[in-house]
DNA sequence: AAACAATAGTTGTTATAACAAGTATATATG
DNA sequence: CATATATACTTGTTATAACAACTATTGTTT
């Protein structure tokens, strides 16, 4: 299966890659690249962005303070997590949520927002929004448009 | 758009994005999503998608055999890895590469791949390209350019 | 209602990521 | 030339991610 054609260039030629690869390599590094400021940045209040998201899925959906379920916060987190369950124990070792059984369906756990959570959510939002902001200041807003509808389109794929 | 106020909008109404973070979380979205699906595929290999690209780098830049610095390694992956070392180690105990010290600057260490290791970038290369593509069958191909030139711009900001 | 299946979350384990501090070698400076 | 500084990599440690197996509760079927 050394067919020149449709394997990797020979070795003369730096390997050019296709625009797929041009397009996933440019999508993780962007993504990379802001997690790792955002971090930085929130490492200031002893979170992480998985930390800091979670916290604002509570604060924008749990607008009865009824609770959200795991399962809820896990369909709604913008990246597979495979444990949320332990993500939400540290973020009550922290004191930022509670949890309970739902009285319905004791295999629920309601999780919300202590004060302190909420606090915590309407400080660090500004600064966030600010970081986010300067990392994408080289586009202009229809180019940001544009992106997110093409980011858009290309999630849309299957599932 | 709407948002009056410059903080999280009020309980009424679900958090509603700035363009920025639409931007951010989708970036984020594609990424993990493209990730996760590599990952799982490259399973079959047994290596990860890092562990991939680290290969393909040898693959691609190493013309003459010479071998490349951890740092220069580092330095072409396009995440911040900050352990490169012990990513290189693993690759060694697969024997997909070797290592030796730089004769004439005993600081640097050389990676180089091995025949193993090469043969298995090569038949990689293929069923990873496939599934790239496959991931972003949803764009065009113009779409698939004007995507991977807004990501450059946005990436070419602040260094 | 008993048996089975599905759901929601928990726990155990291993590997890796992230950060900090350390070592060896090379280069620059007074 | 001795010392300081920079470079390239290594090592130690802790926290987290990923995967799989497990428990408790609820729902479905006959």
């Amino acid at each position: 299966m050394k067919s020149k054609s449709n394997n990797i260039e020979s070795k003369g030629e730096k390997g050019r890659e296709t625009i797929e690869s041009e397009v996933f390599i440019n999508t993780v590094r962007l993504s990379d690249k802001t997690l790792v400021e955002a971090n930085k940045l929130l490492s200031i209040w002893g979170m992480t962005f998985l930390q800091y998201s979670t916290l604002r899925i509570l604060h924008d959906n749990d607008l009865e303070d009824k609770g959200l379920s795991s399962k809820d916060i896990g369909k709604k987190l913008y990246t597979r997590v495979p444990d949320v369950t332990r993500l939400l124990d540290r973020l009550a070792d922290k004191d930022w949520i509670t949890r309970e059984r739902d009285i319905d369906n004791r295999r629920i756990v309601r999780s919300r927002l202590t004060k302190i959570g909420k606090e915590l959510v309407t400080s660090v939002y500004l600064p966030v929004k600010e970081l986010e902001k300067k990392q994408l200041s080289s586009l202009t807003d229809r180019e940001k448009q544009t992106l997110v509808k093409l980011l858009h389109k290309a999630l849309s794929n299957n599932q």
